[in-house]
RNA sequence: GCCGGUUUAGUUUAAUGGUAAAACAAGUCACUCGUAAUGAUUAGCUGUAGGUUCGAUUCCUACAUCCGGCACCA
């Protein structure tokens, strides 16, 4: 998808397309005060204050009208420069205008404006010439937005819209937005019976149904059997704790807004976990450690609760339930590189197994000026700080620097990528902790016999595996990899009186090398059963008839290609076990 | 949580101020079939609670759900 941002004519025209809107919507709303209208990846918006007034989706078709009026008329569109004093007078009955030039910088002696027509508003530019250019745009949506992003502020109305240079890229584009919309994982889960909700069990509490299920085994299975081989050991917690535990970690005072209220028992409190850091410190804490243990890296696919915001649950990318691929790294201070670097190391593995290439890596750093905020070892940040970048640049990876974002507790690393529909979410994670041990007195002897606190490194691969699967099924359209396919192949008998036996036959054959398989032996027409087997996206799809039964092979067909092809009944096998192995896309 | 929209059968969708329709799915029957939908037939629905009305699925209010954003994601 083109990035309108980064595209410095798509820039301009959609910037001037998102005044022609404000125009637009100042004709058709007197009262209307306009905040910002920048243009951002995939278009622009302008946030606007209407008082009373409310547009509603059903408006942005007149808006539209407006726009493509005022652009026939064919303005020129014209740019003036003002002192500060003459701005603040031109604007003298904006509030919005005002406080924008008054948070200009003191170096900023001259502001700017454009002029089309009847319509001026403040702006750096550029913009087109003439409106007329503006002719391929539409209008896509409308929302609220807070004043200034804060929460605290008054919502304005924000309207997203989108320009393009010619009707073709826009209708491309339009297109695109509809298949992005039928790759949505919601939607595939539905159809593909991954997964479920139901008011009756609670909002953000999705349901793996059976074949939802393997998969998510499937990935468990994965992501533990890599972690074995790099020397994690596995545990399992419970999914309650006592409030204490969090008081301890520091959870109670900084987190406790996100979680599940506490409920009481026995005069004590306790609540669902929402995270579980504490438990593996405890685990840590079982018994003294040498120097020579670490790192001790302490693994778990854990059941985790989170209170989140209504607004912000989507069915399995972020839920009020959720299994972390989570994992807690014990080690000396010394061992932060190596351990990082393994944990780098481990993550793009991963991503090789399952084709993920569009992703964005994102160093969170602590704001220098503004040292307060963070846990205060100085020194112990500048080290760890520097040595994450340079595994970085060792690795040669590309990555943004991200000043001020750091936990309190110490720096991260973030991969992100984009869903389908919506913002833009964390799928790994790797944070350096200098703070959680402490808090639970962990030691380890080192080798001078002196007891010192280890660093955690908290890393989670596969993030959420419910989040990770959600993005697996966009990424696939729902055609998910051989090894991940909840059935792999579907079995078609021709005439079930004649060719039952023989398919039977061959799906036990098939399940004794661990294929997943279905047999289809309903009473229905072949190419009625060849449809439905194409519709659930089932990766090989056999026909067994005399043909197959007289030489005793199979005929198959892929997903998605409409050609059959003849094999020996163990040729077969040992294709599909060879595309399991390797994980192929 | 905030702004706006949404909610009809298992699913996707239609319709109406006079009591709800279709397709697919499900059940039954017939067809025994060679590569993307065989035919017939049966059963099933207006999110919840109020209000307006002779009468509400339709209008209004509240709540809930889901959707698009915003905010949130130590």
């Amino acid at each position: 998808m083109i990035n309108i941002k980064e595209n410095a004519r798509l820039n301009i025209l959609n910037h001037s397309c998102a005044h022609l809107m404000a125009q637009a919507i100042k004709h058709l709303y007197s009262n209307a005060k306009f905040w910002v209208g920048p243009v951002i990846e995939d278009g622009f918006y302008y946030d606007i204050d209407l008082g009373d007034e409310v547009i509603k989706e059903e408006d942005l078709p007149k808006i539209e009208k407006e726009m493509k009026k005022i652009a026939k008329d064919g303005k020129k569109i014209i740019r003036h420069e003002l002192s500060k004093e003459e701005a603040l007078d031109m604007f003298k009955d904006d509030p919005y205008k005002i406080d924008l030039i008054n948070r200009m910088d003191e170096n900023d002696t001259i502001i700017s404006c454009y002029t089309q027509g009847d319509f001026t508003d403040l702006c750096r530019g550029p913009h087109v010439d003439t409106v007329k250019l503006l002719k391929h745009f539409k209008l896509l949506k409308i929302s609220g937005a807070y004043w200034k992003g804060d929460a605290n502020n008054k919502m304005l109305q924000r309207i997203y819209g989108i320009c393009f240079e010619n009707e073709a890229d826009l209708e491309a584009h339009l297109q695109e937005l509809e298949e992005a919309k039928m790759r949505d994982h919601r939607k595939l889960g539905k159809e593909l019976e991954l997964f479920m909700s139901d008011d009756l069990v609670g909002r953000g509490l999705p349901m793996f149904l059976p074949k939802g299920y393997i998969v998510w085994q499937e990935l468990e299975n994965y992501i533990k059997n890599k972690e074995r081989q790099l020397g994690y050991q596995h545990v399992m917690t419970p999914c309650v704790g006592n409030v204490e535990l969090y008081k301890t970690s520091g959870h109670w005072d900084h987190y406790k807004d996100n979680m599940f209220p506490a409920m009481e028992v026995d005069g004590e409190a306790f609540v669902l976990r929402p995270m579980n850091c504490p438990h593996h410190m405890m685990i840590y804490a079982n018994k003294l450690h040498s120097y020579k243990d670490l790192p001790i890296r302490i693994g778990e696919i854990a059941h985790d609760f989170r209170y989140e915001a209504s607004g912000a649950i989507k069915g399995i990318e972020r839920g009020r339930h959720f299994c972390q691929n989570d994992a807690h790294l014990f080690v000396t201070p010394e061992q932060i590189k190596d351990e990082f670097k393994n944990v780098v190391d481990l993550i793009f593995d991963v991503y090789k197994d399952f084709n993920i290439i569009d992703y964005r890596l994102v160093l969170s750093l602590r704001d220098p000026d503004d040292k307060e905020k963070y846990h205060p070892d100085d020194a112990m940040w500048d080290k760890a700080e520097n040595e994450l970048r340079e595994v970085l640049n060792d690795l040669g990876m590309e990555y943004t620097e991200e000043i001020g974002e750091a936990a309190f507790y110490g720096p991260k690393l973030d991969v992100n990528v984009k869903p389908a529909v919506g913002n833009e979410y964390t799928l790994s994670t790797c944070q350096l902790d200098f703070c959680l041990p402490a808090k639970f007195d962990l030691k380890y002897v080192d080798s001078d016999g002196i007891k010192k606190t280890p660093v955690v490194l908290h890393r989670a691969i596969l993030g959420s595996l419910d989040r990770f699967m959600a993005y697996i099924i966009e990424e696939t359209k729902g055609n998910l990899p051989l090894w991940l396919a909840p059935v792999q192949v579907n079995i078609i008998p021709v005439n079930n009186e004649y060719h039952l036996e023989y398919a039977t036959a061959i799906k036990t054959l098939l399940e004794q090398n661990n294929i997943r398989v279905e047999l289809d032996d309903r009473d229905e027409k072949l190419s009625y059963k060849m449809r439905e087997s194409q519709t659930k996206k089932i990766p090989f799809t056999l026909i067994l008839g005399d043909r197959e039964k007289e030489n005793n092979e199979i005929s198959y067909r892929i997903h998605g290609s409409r050609d059959t092809i003849n094999l020996d009944r163990q040729a077969f096998i040992d294709m599909l076990n060879n595309k399991i192995i390797k994980k192929e896309f």
